[in-house]
DNA sequence: ACTATATTTCGAATATTGTCGAAATATCTC
DNA sequence: GAGATATTTCGACAATATTCGAAATATAGT
């Protein structure tokens, strides 16, 4: 994990809209959710969701299958874990803090 | 911690050139450093460097301090470890995923 | 008050982003 | 292959971001 890609997956997750997206796939867990289920659910419209779907996958965020007619979007958990591992390890380099310890989700 | 303000956080890091800045501060540890100090280091326009510690102190991601003549930028962990802290919340709500526990260092 | 140093604000140019609707594509069913 | 449904691509527009140099501001020393 290099600087660059970590500013884009940033970058990617650091608009309001994608954040949404990208925490509702979060939620569904390993089922995912259709495309289709994300634009009711966030209220836009289907091209604008496409272009930043299509932004997430191309930072490895996010990944798609197809099952039949309909596109299932679904979390990549393990790009996130590099991810916060990253920041993380940025965080602590020089400075103790308790990131890992519970005492973040405040 | 919710979603609009962890999306702006996002985003502020989600720069190539901040979050090289952010990153700088961080590893200079409670020590800080200041703005000349980074302008070097990175090699961009002052102007440049002042707008976008600007974006980052907005967010709360550094603070600032004079120190006679020069300003110290410092990384301000507890706010990194509240956005982590919700990345991995968001991450581990549906889904085991292995992020405080050294997994995610890959 | 004048000078020197450090940093920010201003103004402007270019590039990128976010958004939409309409049209195109893909996949199945009949 | 015609029709139905799901999703993406295209073209466009307004808004925002990135960057710079020049000028302005702040702080300390003489």
């Amino acid at each position: 994990m290099n600087i660059e890609q970590a500013a884009k997956q940033l970058e990617a997750l650091g608009n309001p809209t994608r954040l949404q997206v990208y925490r509702a796939l979060v939620r569904a867990g390993d089922e995912g959710l259709p495309v289709g289920h994300l634009q009711e659910k966030i209220g836009i419209a289907a091209s604008t969701l496409s272009h930043h779907l299509h932004r997430l996958i191309l930072t490895g965020l996010v990944t798609q299958e197809r099952q039949v007619t309909t596109l299932i979007c679904r979390a990549n958990y393990p790009a996130m874990s590099t991810l916060v591992g990253f920041l993380v390890e940025e965080c602590c380099v020089d400075a103790g803090c308790a990131v890992a310890d519970g005492e973040a989700a405040a």
